[in-house]
Parts: C-alpha cells; structure tokens; sequence
DNA sequence: CTAGAATTCAAACGACTGTTTGAACGTGAG
DNA sequence: CTCACGTTCAAACAGTCGTTTGAATTCTAG
C-alpha cells in the first residue's frame, strides 16, 4: 500500500487526462504528462485503454453515460405534465449539466473537455458523440416541439441550436464575466443557469 | 516567377496556417503542415514571424484589426440615431462577423480558428485578444447599456455574456444544423444571422 | 555591373511524440 | 509452495516537433 493508491490506475489516468485535454487540448497534452500527473507508468495508458484516442473517448463516457441518464429521467418526470413550461424544461436540460459541473471531483473541468470537442471538428470525435449521446437531443427537442407548436420545425430547430450554444459556451466557463471575490463557485454557476434559462426561454419564445 | 506565387510568402503561410489551425488546432498543426500546404520553406516561418506563437498572433491580428474597425464604424454610424434598436444594435456587431466569414478567401476557415481560441484557456492568447480588441466588445456594451436603461448592470452583463457565446458558436458552425442541399453558403449563414438577431434581441430583452 | 541586404534553402539540432517490448512484480487459486 | 494471471515497469522503437545554422540564391540601390 504504498502512495496509497486510493483508486485504481485507470481511475487516476482518467482523472489525469481530463485535466491536462481541459488544459492543453487533445493534441497537446501528452500520454508522458497524464501519467505522470496521474502517477503511473507511461505504458499503463495504452494497457488498459489501447490508445490515446480511445482514452478520450473514455474521458467522455465516464461523465456523459450517467450526464445522459440524469437528464432523461428528468425529462420523463415532467414531460407528463400538463402545465409543463418553457422553463422547466430548459431546466430538465441545463440542471444536471450544472450539478455536474458542481460534483467535488472535476465536474467543472469535464465541461471545458466537451467544450472542446465542439471545438475539434474532428470527425471521428463528433460521430461518436453523436452516436452514443444524439438520442438525448432529440428526445429534447421533441418535448419542445411539443410546447412551441406555433413554431415551424425549421425555426425551432435554428433557435435550439442557438440556446445550445449559448448553453455549452456558458458551461464551459469562455465568458468573460469573472466570479465575483467572495462569491463561492457554487454561487456563481448558480447564477449563470439561472440567467441561462430565463435568456434561452426568451430567445426560444420570441 | 517559377510557380507564380502571385502572394507574398507571407501570405501564403497566414492562409495556410489559418486553414490547418481550425482544422487540428494549434498544437495540432505543425509548422510542417504549414509550410507544406504554403509551398514555401520550413524555416520561412520562424524567418518572417520569429516563432510558431507569434504566427498564432498574426493570424488572428490579419482579421482581427478589419473586423473591430468595421464594427466600430458601423457602430458610429448608428450610435446617435434616436430611434435605435436592440437589433439595429446587435447587426452592428454581428454583421460585420457574417460579412468576414462569407469572404471568399477563408473568412469562414478563421471564425473557427476564433472559436478555438475561446476552448484555448491559455492565458496569452486571451491577453493577447483582450489587449488589442477588447475595447470592441467595452464600447459595445456601452451602447447595450444606453439602450437597456432599466437594466441592472450585472444583469446586462450576464445576458451579453450568453449572447457572444452563442455568436461565438453560431459563427463558427459549431452546431448541427446542415445546410440544406440547394442552399448557398450565403444564404445559409445569413439565415443564422437573422435567427441569432432574433434570438439574441428577445434573450437581452426579456 | 556591382556591393550589400533580404530571402530562401537543405540539413541538422536536441527534445518530445505515441506505441511496443519483454522482463519483473504482486496476488489469489489449486 | 507453485503456477498462472493481471498488472506494472524501464527501456527502446521509429517518427515528429519547433528552432537554428550557414551557405546559396534573389532582389535592390548606387
């Protein structure tokens, strides 16, 4: 029990490297970096992953799997409702996105990491994405379909694509509006969704 | 004048590190990619830029400086008008942005490259940007301020903040919706213009 | 035409990249 | 104890990285 290891290799690679893609991207961060931050030998990444691309795509699944699980089931808690707003239903959608940036152990890096695969426009890194997580989105934008019926199926989709945006820019902490000295973390990321939701829910309606 | 360069060595390195960065980053890209793809020398970028760093910079500062002019004069332009409007306001600033990204010679290659800097945290590069154009979005936000007077600062702020993100994204073709087959690339990016007018002037609004 | 500056070139620098290897290690089952 | 299996390890693989060098070339001013 030396350095007390406290949790397992692959554990501490896949923490490691969600800090140092947050940081230094996909291309610059290197498997030499992660497992010394993650105090493990060079060799161990490609053991028990394979390759560096399948260590990000591992980076994802860790988080989005149980990200993807939240959100649905909040969706089909209210989806039922009759009296179902706008409102809470961006929240169905923003709030585990928020709790999870709020989790002690990276949350809030994890989303800078999804930022930046917006970024890369690698195509191998948006099918899988896509292919794992799309049917959230669609679940999602069905219910709203559902509650903007005026709306045509084009506009929707533009203004969702738009709130989505604003959503991922957000979470991923790009803006330039600084927590305030003083103000917790939690305060703050609090603030934005709530700020979120009411700019999205407008943006959506008008 | 074997193989017409018809641009200067220059150039050609600025368009081809453009069009590599959006597509594999700045660490992704190397300087051999670069150079290749701008048939010219590999030692012909740290000849005329000095370093791959600065050449990062001289890509965004050969767009860059355009595009804030073009911004403020159009903002001078209708600063004074009495009957101004929240979307008169955000066309000043979004416009100009279209305009570049539907320039035929990569205007649309370097609103990723842009995005990209935002998913970079590196604190140099947004130095390098909230140094030399951050007195765009300052004289901006006055104009928002004036025209929004019953809202409270830190509101305002929180609402412009989730409106460049979801610009930033937009521009940058982040999202999923394709362009349909028949349309242009003009007609499509302008259709987002007006979306994300609309959106964003009912988001700041509300 | 010529001297001198500006630019381009091939080649090499040391450092770093992702991945592979085969031996060493720890551990639990028979 | 012993065997076997899962895991860890140091070392090396062939490439690529950004940068530098000094000679060769092109351009420009006098």
């Amino acid at each position: 029990m030396r350095g007390t290891p406290q949790f397992s290799t692959r554990q501490r690679i896949l923490g490691a490297a969600e800090e140092l893609f947050a940081e230094h991207g996909f291309a610059g961060a290197s498997l030499r970096q992660v497992t010394t931050a993650a105090n493990v030998n060079l060799a161990a990444v490609n053991y028990h992953f394979g390759s560096k691309d399948n260590l990000i795509e591992e980076v994802f699944r860790r988080r989005l799997d149980h990200l993807s699980e939240v959100r649905l089931a909040r969706l089909a808690e209210i989806a039922s409702k009759p009296d179902l707003t706008l409102e809470t239903l961006l929240d169905a959608f923003i709030s585990p996105a928020l709790e999870l940036s709020l989790d002690r152990k990276g949350g809030a890096v994890f989303m800078r990491v999804l930022a930046r695969a917006f970024a890369e426009h690698n195509g191998n890194l948006r099918a899988f994405l896509s292919d794992n997580y799309g049917h959230v989105l669609k679940e999602f934008a069905a219910a709203f379909t559902r509650l903007l019926p005026g709306l045509e199926k084009d506009e929707l989709y533009w203004r969702l694509d738009i709130a989505v945006g604003a959503l991922t820019y957000a979470m991923a902490d790009f803006g330039m509006i600084q927590r305030r000295t003083g103000e917790s973390e939690r305060a703050h990321r609090e603030q934005m969704a709530k700020h979120l939701i009411h700019f999205a829910a407008a943006g959506l309606r008008a």
